[in-house]
RNA sequence: UGGGGUAUAGCCAAGCGGUAAGGCACCAGACUUUGACUCUGGCAUUCGUAGGUUCAAAUCCUGCUGCCCCAA
């Protein structure tokens, strides 16, 4: 018999994916990652996808179902890995995507390890997306639910790792998902879905910045696109590009964070109609499709977790680099968070947005 | 210390005798396995202040106070 290992964030997901998983005939070990202390949280986490209260609810369902449950603790390499780029990612005006980090060298690498050193031959977790098996290797595609796809958050997946994961939700929705929990009389069945970044579950995401470096940024000013100093921000860290709310200051129409000046420490505002770019360049590239294409690449490229998918070009320009150019401007494309391109309902591949073509203050 | 103007929420601002628009900001929800965006709701018993006229004043009149401008 095949063996799996579900890794168990005691959510109403994986739960289901657990359950689904011993249907389809597997032998199941349920697991759930230790990735952070609460002390690190600053505060007794509850609503955090790996606190402790989850974890016993994640064994609970195992327990149910009559199948082996294991923690592991990946606190050092959470905290290398996903805290320390998330960190530093701040830190260099960036806006980093943790759960994306998460997921390249937790879930999918060290975890994948560890199902190798128990004899699974597969990963299975919660996510709604598919992987599709054909002539030309394996495509991971969107889930069926699209309001639910997950599938922007795996982009990192290569062939490899394709051929070890199981997504057994990918073809349902949440709707569904819910219902079998039902049936199945799992404490996860009503439980929310998890939101926020689950070590900061406060949502204050600066305070862990700052008590992770040990820095506190200093405040600088807030400049419009001719310069002119419109009031004062409470630093760089605080702020990422398309933000409106939270600045404090009053122009008469909506504000929103054009750019970060990080050389000069400033904040730059503009109108909405001043966040739109067509290009941005990639790094950290990764292509799920299989070998990297040579010629530019017609896609679909999202730009976040929540964006439509837009048509564009990807072309490389390295072993792991790109440039990102769509065909209509796109509203504040973020250094640091992932692009995606689709042909489709398939991953083609992806990377991090590492610069666009930037909002500048003009010449003083 | 002559003349003129103006004082409405944190900011801008409508109102011009009939019982406080709107925008921005802010707050709260919704949405969301990232940060954002977005959406919905909330937000002046009161109009610098003290009196007066009127059935009725933010709106008219007078004093005072603050700010702005022009003359000295």
């Amino acid at each position: 018999m095949k063996k799996a290992l579900i890794a168990m964030s005691g959510g109403v997901d994986s739960s289901v994916a657990a359950y689904l998983t011993m249907q389809a005939g597997y032998e199941c070990i349920g697991c759930t990652m230790r990735l952070y202390d609460n002390e690190d949280a600053g505060l007794a986490a509850e609503k955090t996808c790996c606190s402790l209260d989850d974890t016993e609810d994640a064994r609970a369902v195992a327990n149910r179902l009559g199948i082996p449950f294991y923690v592991f603790n990946f606190t050092d390499l959470f905290r290398e890995k996903v805290i320390g780029n998330f960190v530093s990612c701040y830190l260099c005006g960036k806006t980093p995507n943790p759960c994306i980090e998460c997921n390249r060298y937790l879930k999918f690498e060290k975890l994948l390890e560890r199902a190798e050193a128990l004899g699974c031959d597969k990963v299975v977790t919660g996510h709604y997306a598919q992987i599709v098996e054909t002539d030309a290797g394996y495509q991971l595609r969107r889930g069926a639910d699209h309001s639910k796809d997950q599938s922007y958050v795996l982009y990192m997946l290569t062939q490899a790792q394709l051929s070890h994961i199981m997504l057994p939700l990918g073809g349902m929705t949440k709707t569904e998902v819910r219902a079998i929990a039902e049936a199945q009389g799992f404490v996860t069945a009503h439980k929310r879905d998890s939101q926020d970044i689950c070590f900061v579950p406060d949502g204050d995401y600066a305070r862990i910045v700052e008590q992770q470096s040990s820095i506190t940024p200093e405040g600088g000013d807030f400049v419009d696109l001719q310069g002119n100093v419109l009031g004062r921000h409470r630093g760089l860290i605080h702020y990422t590009v398309g933000q409106r709310r939270g600045l404090g200051i009053a122009v008469g129409k909506p504000a929103y964070v054009c750019g970060l000046d990080v050389p000069n420490n400033r904040v730059i505002i503009g109108e909405n109609k001043d966040l739109f770019e067509d290009t941005c360049t990639l790094e950290q590239v990764s292509w799920t499709a299989g070998d990297l294409p040579q010629a530019p690449v017609r896609c679909l490229a999202k730009i976040r977790y929540r964006h439509p998918a837009q048509p564009a070009t990807l072309t490389f320009t390295g072993a792991d680099t790109a440039i990102l150019q769509f065909d209509e401007p796109q509203r504040a494309i973020t250094a640091g968070q992932a692009a995606v391109c689709y042909d489709g309902d398939t991953v083609l591949g992806g990377g991090t947005i590492c610069g666009t073509g930037s909002v500048q203050v003009q010449a003083e």
